[in-house]
Order: C-alpha cells, then structure tokens, then sequence
DNA sequence: ACCCTATTTACGGAATCCCGTAACTACCGG
DNA sequence: CCGGTAGTTACGGGATTCCGTAAATAGGGT
C-alpha cells in the first residue's frame, strides 16, 4: 500500500476531506497543496530529501487569485511531472465529467485514476487506491466508458473546428471565410450550413445553440 | 457555543471535511445528510426526540441521482425550515458567488452567514461560526458587499432560467411561450431578446450561441 | 395627485439562420 | 468515354435573430 501522498486542492476543506478518506485507508503520511506550482515544488523537494510520495491525487481546475503562477491547472501539472516521474501513481479528483477530457488524461498521461466528485466520491476514491495498488486502473462510473466509447466516429476533426467555431460566436459567413482563408476545405458558406445541418441531425439538436451545448456537455469541444 | 450540528452537502468529501472544521471548533455532536429531504427530516426528528440542532451548515446545488426527492436545493430547504425554526442558525456554504443570490438569501430567509467555496472555505467557516454565534451575520469576503452595492451587472436566477433554456434548444419565441405558460415575468418576446442583449454585453458575447458557450463554460448553466 | 424613473412591451428593418432544391465538380469502375 | 455517385457549391424564400427606437406600464417619492 501507499506510503506518503499529496493531495492537490484549492479548496481547503476538500483537502481535509480527502485527507480523511486517506487515513481510512491507513495512508498517513500527507501533504497538502493548495497551489499546483506548490505541488510540483513539494514533490520535486521529496525528491531531493529521499522521501518522494508514491501517490498524488489531484483536482482539475484551480481559481487563479493574487499569486502568480505557472502552472495553472491539474493537466498542466501531470504534463509537468510525467517526463521526471513516469511511474509515480496519479488520481485526478474533479468536478468534469467530460469523457474526451477523461480519455485524453488516460491515453497522453496514462493517469491511474479518474475520479469523479459528487456522493460518493470518498468511497469511489478509496476504491480507486486499493485498484492501482493492484496496478489497475480506476474509473468513476459515471466515465467509465470514456476509453471503448467508440460511438461518435462519423464526426471528424473538421466536424470539431467548424462546432468550436461556432461556440467561439463566429457567424457561419465568418467561418465560411477562416475556412478559406486557412484553405480548409470545404469552405462555401453552402457546405458549412450542411454539414451543420447533418451535426444537428446527429445530435438530435433543434437549432446551432442547442448543437453547441451539447457537444460541449459530451465533451466534443 | 453550539452543540449540536448538521451539515449537508451531496459531497461525501466534503462533508468530512466540513466535519472537521466543526471539530476544530469544538462542536463534536455532528450528524450529516446528503440530500435535502433526508436533511429536512433529521432536523424534524430531532425536534421530537428533545435533541434538536442549533447549527445548520448546507450547500446550496444538490445533484439529482435515481432517488425521488421533494427538496431539491439548499435554498428551497431553507424555505421549508424557516417557517418552523425561525431562529435556527443557517450557514450557506456554496460555490456560487452571485450577490443577488446572497441578498435573496440574506434578506428572503435571514440566513446568518454565506461562505463561499474556496481556498479559505475552512477558515471562513470557522470564523462564520464565531461570529454568530456572537449573534452577527458574516458573508465571505467575495460577497461581503452583496447587500450595500446595488451592481446592476447582475445575473439573476430568470438570466439563468432564459440562458438554460436557449442551451436547451427552444426558440426565443418559444421560451416567451413557456415563461407565459408559467406565469414569469417578463415573458414578451421582446423583452426576451432585451435580456439576451444585456447577457451578450455583460459576457461580451457576439451572439447567442457564443453567450450560451461562455456561461456553460462558467459553470452558471 | 403628480413627476420621474425603470421595466416591460411593441414594432420594423437588416442580418443571419434554416431548409429545400438544384447545379457543378471530382473521382471511380466499366 | 460514359454513367454513377459522393461531395461541394449555388440560390431562393421563409423563419428567426439582431438591433434600434418608441410606446405602454408599474412603482416610488414628494
């Protein structure tokens, strides 16, 4: 079993409370960090004083206040410590329940964990630690389909650009004219209303205002 | 001090962590509650068995999961206590960080404190606790002039209620139907658009679908 | 009662979106 | 070379949104 953790947070009680759910599990030796710069200090600091934590769990996103910072969110963190750590066991704790954004931390950081925030978050992340103690994975089951869902593969990258666009509040003339002008074809304004014609059709979306909502709820964009 | 407490949040995490806060505080007697019915009845019982609370700490958005529930929000619980427990201590402990929300609460329901969900959520609950228990109010720092400043750059819960149902796909002519049907004011289509161009000007948004992008980036829908 | 102000509603024209139809182009197999 | 097909572009008309102006309504204060 794990030995010594960090636990990454803004919120304080959070923190305790993930303390708490650490201690059930007989992990007692903790740190906290409310910053992700701070985090990547402390672990880089256990390093160096021989005593590195052998598990991190960590949230997604943090609100940016007085102190500077560079890191800026739980992402850019694992981005930051894979290259010197690549074995170090991470769990993210977060609100997002986007399968893309599930996927993408699994598959370029192969994170151990994802668990989601919500009831029962404290028995789904005790869950999730006796699972990578095994060397499995874990996954909340409200994504834990986010790595074999292969059901949204007629929409393509274009599909993805010309949404994005939209939810960027670019009139269709407006991206029909990126598109040209980045010689993405097709570019007609024509082509654009059709194939946001068939997107809507897809997603079963009354109008571009619901299409965008949704992608954005499925995590598409 | 108090003596007895209930703390409801969905979170399994961070009712711990609230729990602690309270420890720290020495309040030891502390019970939970997940959803608002079950919190609503505890605080029922425990009237009848002669233990009643004298503290009320409860989030504000509950998740809906399989279980039927009649109190769906922190604030239609306080609506429901107030009639009965006029004098019960309630502390508001909630992400949201709307200042008309806090005024309604304040003002609505004479709830004692607001604390918002932060990096000091801890710390600012110890110290609402303190402060009431002085019988004086405390709010958060980032909603301390909620009720002073009359900043009309501000979303109410009908902005909410509009932008939610364009994300839903309804037509502006379609939602002046729906908000007639339910009898909310002001339900014209004209001034439907009004408020969807206030909205566009306060999130700097170029039209509907980017303004709906923003808020559900935001977190507001 | 009155004025003053803010909110709600109404209306109209321009821009944009929505949706069907149809023509044009590219490519492939025979 | 020809026919078939999929993808792209073009166009038109009705629906909806966008945006400015203005009238009707509701409250508050003196």
């Amino acid at each position: 079993m794990f030995k010594r953790a960090l636990v990454v947070d803004d919120h304080d009680v959070v923190n305790e409370g993930v303390l708490k759910v650490l201690q059930s599990n007989n992990i007692l030796d903790v740190a906290k960090a409310q910053y992700c710069d701070e985090a990547y200090l402390k672990i880089k600091k256990a390093t160096l004083d021989k005593a590195p934590f052998d598990l991190l769990i960590s949230d997604l996103s943090f609100k940016e206040d007085y102190k500077e910072s560079k890191i800026k969110s739980g992402e850019e963190l694992v981005e930051a410590l894979k290259p010197d750590y690549p074995t170090l066991p991470i769990i993210i704790y977060s609100m997002e329940e986007r399968l893309q954004k599930v996927r993408s931390l699994v598959n370029t950081y192969g994170i151990s964990a994802y668990v989601c925030k919500g009831r029962k978050g404290a028995v789904e992340l005790s869950e999730a630690i006796h699972q990578i103690s095994k060397n499995q994975t874990y996954l909340s089951p409200q994504v834990a389909n986010a790595l074999n869902s292969n059901n949204n593969l007629e929409i393509d990258d274009y599909d993805i650009e010309l949404i994005k666009n939209l939810s960027l509040g670019l009139s269709q003339h407006e991206i029909s004219s990126l598109f040209k002008s980045q010689n993405v074809s097709p570019s007609s304004l024509s082509s654009i209303e059709k194939r946001i014609n068939r997107l809507k059709d897809i997603f079963k979306a009354n109008n571009a205002i619901h299409l965008v909502a949704i992608t954005k709820d499925l995590g598409l964009i």
